[in-house]
DNA sequence: ATGCAGGCGCGCA
DNA sequence: TGCGCGCCTGCA
């Protein structure tokens, strides 16, 4: 991989496995945009960055090499590879094959632990255009000011601090629903033990997983998104609809319950469960397999 | 119109 | 332990 600085932008080249569309439309973030030209506008720890693809290159707009050293590289998490992944996937079934070349371009991005708290919070039986709303509303009115970006205004993720003071009827009024009262009480739980949630990266899955199910509105998919996405624990299999219908289409019998679903997954997918769980998505809900 | 969407908490066996 | 039910909200 090759990287260039030219004019607030970062171009990567020869770079493989990283299709902006795989990535941002895999179920894993709510907060990229998809821009007329096909590009991605993405608010990542109060930065804004604009992703294309364009003729192999990825190009980074609006930001800069030590950003892109800081922030980037982990975040896309570019020190992985993916190919290797997938020809490890690939060889376990004729589903997996096909799977993992629908969505070869998909990598799970390592996002932040208390945004992903918040964001699956709100997930839940939920619609992907609500989960986003509810969310910039949360950020428009209670994140920091970032600044614009071609013309629109951007603000960060609101922290457990800015939510401080921020009544339950305040998030509701973010149309989160009856989610309202589970963010609450996160906030407070946070603020009151001076806890950082982002020290839960360093628990065990299991323990981690533990860890997140113990608040108001986080069941075991929602603890296993959050793990996944959030804490980087690659050896989870979150069992959302779309995926109960893929694994009974390819896998296990009907009526078979969530946690058994996902048993079988971590037994059969090992360490890889995180990324299949990925590609398995991907495939299943942009075809709509099992509908 | 009424069921339902990327689940969860609760009450009840 | 395991199940059935109601839930904000908007859309088909």
């Amino acid at each position: 991989m090759r990287i260039t600085e030219e004019n607030n932008k970062i171009i990567l080249e020869g770079i493989s496995d990283f299709e902006p569309k795989h990535v941002f439309d895999c179920g894993q973030c709510f907060r990229w945009l998809r821009e007329e030209d096909g590009s991605y506008t993405g608010v990542v720890q109060s930065k804004v960055i604009n992703v294309k693809k364009e003729n192999n290159l990825i190009i980074l707009d609006n930001t800069n090499k030590e950003d892109f050293e800081n922030i980037w590289f982990d975040y896309f998490d570019l020190g992985r590879d993916y190919k290797e992944i997938k020809d490890k996937l690939k060889v376990m079934d004729e589903h997996l094959d096909k799977a993992t070349e629908f969505g070869d371009g998909i990598r799970i991005l390592q996002q932040d632990g208390w945004e992903m708290l918040v964001s699956f919070i709100i997930s839940a039986n939920n619609r992907i255009p609500m989960i986003q709303r509810a969310i910039n509303n949360l950020s428009e009115r209670y994140g920091k000011y970032i600044g614009e970006y071609k013309g629109k205004k951007y603000y960060a993720f609101p922290t457990p601090q800015d939510l401080k003071n921020v009544s339950v009827e305040d998030i509701r009024a973010c149309q989160t629903g009856f989610r309202d009262k589970y963010i609450k009480g996160v906030v407070d739980y946070v603020n009151e033990n001076n806890e950082d949630i982002l020290s839960y990266r360093k628990l065990n899955t299991d323990e981690c997983v533990k860890a997140l199910v113990k608040f108001n509105g986080v069941g075991p998919k929602v603890a296993d998104c959050i793990a996944l996405f959030g804490m980087q624990k690659y050896d989870t299999f979150p069992v959302d609809v779309w995926v109960k219908r893929v694994m009974e289409e390819f896998y296990v019998e009907d009526n078979l319950s969530l946690p058994k679903i996902r048993k079988f997954a971590l037994e059969k997918f090992g360490d890889l469960s995180g990324f299949a769980q990925q590609y398995l998505f991907y495939y299943a809900r942009e075809l709509g397999i099992g509908r």
